[in-house]
DNA sequence: CTTATTAATCGTAATATTGCGATATACTTA
DNA sequence: TAAGTATATCGCAATATTACGATTAATAAG
């Protein structure tokens, strides 16, 4: 198949799990922390910061842009990516309170 | 190619990545909720609460425990698995340290 | 207008993931 | 020993992801 049956996933489920394939390959994990980093827009430098064809930067660009995770703005010939500060923030809640579960689990076989 | 390229990022980057694609699933997701929602071992119900064939489920359960996020014990023809507490809170802290960068990009174009 | 620069898109090959039927394994119970 | 129960593994088909060369689109510079 290779076909996810989101269907028999709650909404929150299925959610947590596509923020969490954003950031489950290292160019997109390393285009976030650059774009932290550099605390400001990224014009262009992304194809040299990273190792990979340029093609390749734009296809994960992409994918971390329809998340809303990051925004990009048109300058001349450039375009300038920076994180969305609602939308990381968003996301940064439902992440985490999925990670925060107590353990209380002494009771374990 | 279908293949990351792994060595251009770093060994957190690529941990992050590993981590972050064990979420990456629904189901693994679901797994996860449920062994912290009955709170102590579970022992083969998972197949029934989640509807995905046996096989899946063993399948999802292995790379969960591949990553050491989750181990099992064997009971008679039972496995009862739970949350590694050790573990997980070792991933934790990688993926909220990761997440918990201040954003500070006034000057944003 | 022509050329250079930058980024997006297209098309495609290689590899990975998902899901499950069939089967194997291991233990329990009669 | 034989039958039942629970889980893992195998093998495969369908789909998704990754990467990049070639091309396109859009603006800038001369």
């Amino acid at each position: 198949m290779g076909l996810v049956k989101t269907e028999k996933f709650s909404d929150l489920q299925n959610q947590i799990a596509v923020y969490a394939k954003a950031f489950g390959h290292p160019a997109r994990v390393a285009i976030i922390q650059h774009l932290f980093k550099i605390d400001t827009c990224v014009c262009g430098d992304l194809v040299a910061e990273i190792g990979l064809a340029q093609p390749t930067i734009s296809q994960h660009l992409k994918e971390l842009k329809n998340l809303g995770l990051i925004q990009g703005t048109i300058d001349g010939t450039k375009v300038c990516y920076c994180i969305n500060k609602d939308n990381w923030t968003a996301m940064k809640t439902v992440i985490t309170t999925f990670l925060d579960n107590d353990i209380n689990n002494t009771t374990c076989c």
